[in-house]
DNA sequence: TTGTAAGCGTTATCAG
DNA sequence: CTGATAACGCTTACAA
């Protein structure tokens, strides 16, 4: 053992340990099947004694790939974001990529900045997480030198890769549950509606809806509790419903806090079902029937999709649909 | 115009363009005050015009600064985590810095990798979330060739940078609110003692209790639902407290809720505080009264910290200490 | 199969 | 104040 510790040691040392050339310690590295064993056993020997790592700046600029993506979301402190995250993670440290993490708060300059500094990082792919695209990040993406997926979200033509569910069918299938057991007076708690999804998801409950001739109710509340749960209390005073599909499990569960302290039993009196199936789903009171969003897997199969655009791998179809289905808990009979 | 698009256009392209070397145009980004006014003016005009961003791997292998930072936490999605995280990718992108964001999952062989890959990374500093430390951790970024700042967390002996709250004084507040109150069975409820800042929340939670001589009560549970609610459903069932401190908000939230489902009121029966103050605390019914963690901050000061080690400037403390404060809710009276 | 040498796009040290 | 020029640590033709 010469030295385990830090002080750098380049592939300048390995070589000359070894007793060979630097680019035979690279190609040990980087195509051991090109060198003979022999050789490629002394190599290895020698980086593992020198406890040698190689720079991967070094190596990001003379191969021009990075072995980095970058993670653009909006608000890391969503539940639902993190859990994609850790599927993100999962995959990317599978395939050895690194993952640099940026956020926009969903603020315009911000989001126009985040592109710049990650082009500048000389990323070889990204992965974006926004469920209110718009037309010009459409274009922004388009115009893109490297790879981009979009997670948890979609475009409607199907011009961008993309990982998620199929929210319209989903919403569909969930309205369409009430609808079966009989309910008239479904409701349907969106958010703002500059929201792509939630026009997809919108569109699944009105679609419904009309097919059962039913009239489609669409009220809008903010995700923030301060907001939504005063909106609520107010609400259920005035409005007799009977069952209700929110777009947000958080959401959801405030709606059953302001119906349980006005004294509406749920799901008695009134149904309640929330999307995403997060903890929030398992920690509420009654504990919360929910679609579940795979969204772990969406992370995870996001990644995987992006390493095989950023390798010009052929793939068959980038607008990935994964399964959802509905979890049942106690907010629903 | 000539080109706003991502053909690559190098430092070269620039000096040329603005016909001077490209000494010049690395001083007018790195220096400016180092170049004449007219000929920096020309300079950023040129750059502007090209469209030109500095490769951020090549001024890496140049400057052997990264300006990068690890965060290594052990997993994204608990809701603190993630709080934290938002802390710290605002402050790095008000100092330029990129974050690198690398998880554990608590396992040991993962952490001993991700510190390798962290190193090939070339980061300039580490930030570090992790609340089992132990021995072998500490040695660890002892001999770390960058800085590295304890989020969350810190060591017993102050050898290394930390930013928290005073666990113990917040512990010994916490039990002693309700011991003014008359309680006198009063509950610690924690986890694995692997968790060293446990020990901590338990060490002021006894010291109160001894103060008070009353008999300290701790008992241990998991943080996964479905272990901790049947858990806490037999242990309510058997023992009859008065008042409840838990070690976090979700395990808080959870005995609430089993405390509920058995009929016993909260509060009036059963008193129970939770710890860290976070979104579960808002959400849970009756809305939980926590211990302030400012999780958000943490992250925050610590990336900050982590600027000025980096930097090698000269800081009077490197254990900061936020204050805590309790948030009273209706879990409590 | 291996070595030589030319980059990769910057920064930084010299002179001038 | 500015310009050459040598690193930075690696990959990758091209030769041997």
């Amino acid at each position: 053992m010469i030295d385990l510790k830090n002080t750098k040691v380049t592939i300048y040392d390995v070589a000359s340990e070894a007793d060979v050339s630097l680019a035979t310690v690279s190609r040990v590295l980087n195509y051991p099947e090109k060198v003979k064993p022999a050789t490629r056993e002394k190599v290895l020997e020698a980086i593992k004694h020198l406890g040698y790592r190689p720079n991967a700046i070094a190596r990001g600029l003379a191969s021009r790939k990075s072995t980095t993506v970058a993670l653009i979301v909006p608000d890391v402190s969503r539940a639902s974001v993190a859990e994609m995250i850790n599927g993100v993670l999962d995959i990317a440290r599978k395939y050895d990529y690194t993952v640099l993490l940026k956020v926009t708060n969903g603020e315009d300059e911000v989001e126009e900045e985040v592109w710049q500094e990650v082009y500048a990082s000389q990323v070889d792919g990204i992965l974006y997480l926004n469920d209110e695209l718009q037309e010009k990040n459409i274009s922004q993406i388009k115009a893109s030198s490297v790879p981009v997926v979009l997670c948890n979200t979609k475009e409607e033509n199907n011009l961008l890769p993309s990982v998620s569910i199929d929210f319209e069918s989903a919403f569909y299938e969930a309205t369409k549950s009430f609808i079966d057991k009989g309910k008239k007076e479904i409701l349907l708690v969106s958010t703002r509606s500059a929201y792509s999804v939630n026009a997809l998801k919108e569109g699944g409950y009105i679609r419904a809806m009309y097919d059962a001739k039913l009239e489609p109710k669409v009220i809008r509340t903010s995700g923030r509790l301060v907001v939504n749960y005063p909106f609520f209390q107010e609400y259920l005073k005035q409005n007799s419903i009977e069952a209700a599909i929110v777009v947000r499990d958080s959401i959801a569960a405030s709606m059953i806090n302001a119906a349980c302290n006005l004294g509406i039993n749920v799901p008695d009196q009134l149904e309640i079902m929330g999307f995403q199936n997060t903890k929030y789903s398992k920690m509420s009171r009654p504990t919360l029937t929910s679609i579940d969003n795979p969204i772990y897997d969406i992370g995870a199969v996001s990644m995987r999709l992006l390493t095989k655009l950023m390798n010009k791998e052929p793939i068959d179809n980038v607008n990935v649909i994964l399964p959802h289905n509905i979890i049942l808990r106690n907010s629903t009979k």
